[in-house]
DNA sequence: TTAATTTATTTTGATAATCAAATTATATTT
DNA sequence: AAATATAATTTGATTATCAAAATAAATTAA
């Protein structure tokens, strides 16, 4: 095997891997009536941010219908809120409630938990080289299929 | 910014979107009638090879029912098909059929292009560097979260 | 060698996430 | 004022998924 290929393989391992121990700690977790889904909407809405429905939806790339589901489901459970725009009343702004927040913050430590444990065993040349491969393919992904980032 | 911030920030960027990337060439390319995970089911049965319905389930991690309905899928659209274990008459073998195998390929070299171009800036020794750190990293979650690999 | 148990798969009945198209309400343009 | 455009929701459908029940075959135990 040559190292394109070991390369290959093992990254789509370490992705497949990866997405299966943020579903498994959110299931085990406080907040673990929120689907994997749900805490991309809450990820997006973001701290201290009014949002629109439609800015929302083009951020995560579902249409708005799928939001507004998602959004009812994330009020239901307390997570979120809901209200018009003074300014233009066919605009709908969504911000996190307090439990939005907090369920935001444990996904943030989750994530830095992750990062951390998995840096330490690196030497500083080593992470660098990791952020120099990985920063490559985040370029290469936007130039060659045109994904619109934020 | 620290080490730890930028590759949480890139990661969380990359695996946003690596789905709807990978998702976005399947669905112009030849094989457009094939969903993401429908590709995996085809990535995971392989080339060349025989493989039981629980061994594959077990691979990607979702049930024998889950594989059953999509296996009737893939064998409706031309992809796998299906036949019982002479040895064992309750054990289901699936392979790829032509077609499994041009999508197969197909869904490789997409693969292929993304690590190439990643890995186009690297020397051979760094390269291998690469392999050495994704692969501690992959020991690293494997033992932490006790995540069951094949 | 029958009966009980285990194993491999499929079927059934349910839910979540998603879309496209139709609808409703409001705003903007002609 | 009428026509058009925009933002969100609703509707009706599909796909992916699971858990639990059912089916069929193999293995173990009595």
């Amino acid at each position: 095997m040559n190292n394109h290929d070991a390369v290959n393989e093992i990254l789509v391992r370490l992705f497949a891997n990866i997405l299966d121990i943020e579903e498994k700690c959110l299931k085990i977790g406080e907040f673990s009536d929120l689907s994997i889904s749900e805490m991309h909407v809450i990820e997006n809405i973001g701290i201290n941010r009014e949002r629109t429905m439609s800015d929302t939806a083009k951020d995560l790339r579902i249409t708005s219908g799928t939001l507004t589901t998602a959004v009812d489901n994330l009020i239901r459970k307390g997570y979120v809120e809901r209200k018009r725009s003074i300014e233009d009343r066919r605009v709908v702004i969504i911000k996190l409630t307090e439990k939005g927040v907090a369920a935001y913050s444990a996904h943030e430590d989750f994530h830095k938990d992750m990062v951390i444990s998995a840096l330490q065993q690196l030497d500083t040349k080593e992470e660098e080289l990791l952020i120099k491969i990985l920063t490559d393919i985040d370029v290469f992904f936007k130039q060659k299929y045109d994904i619109g980032y934020k």
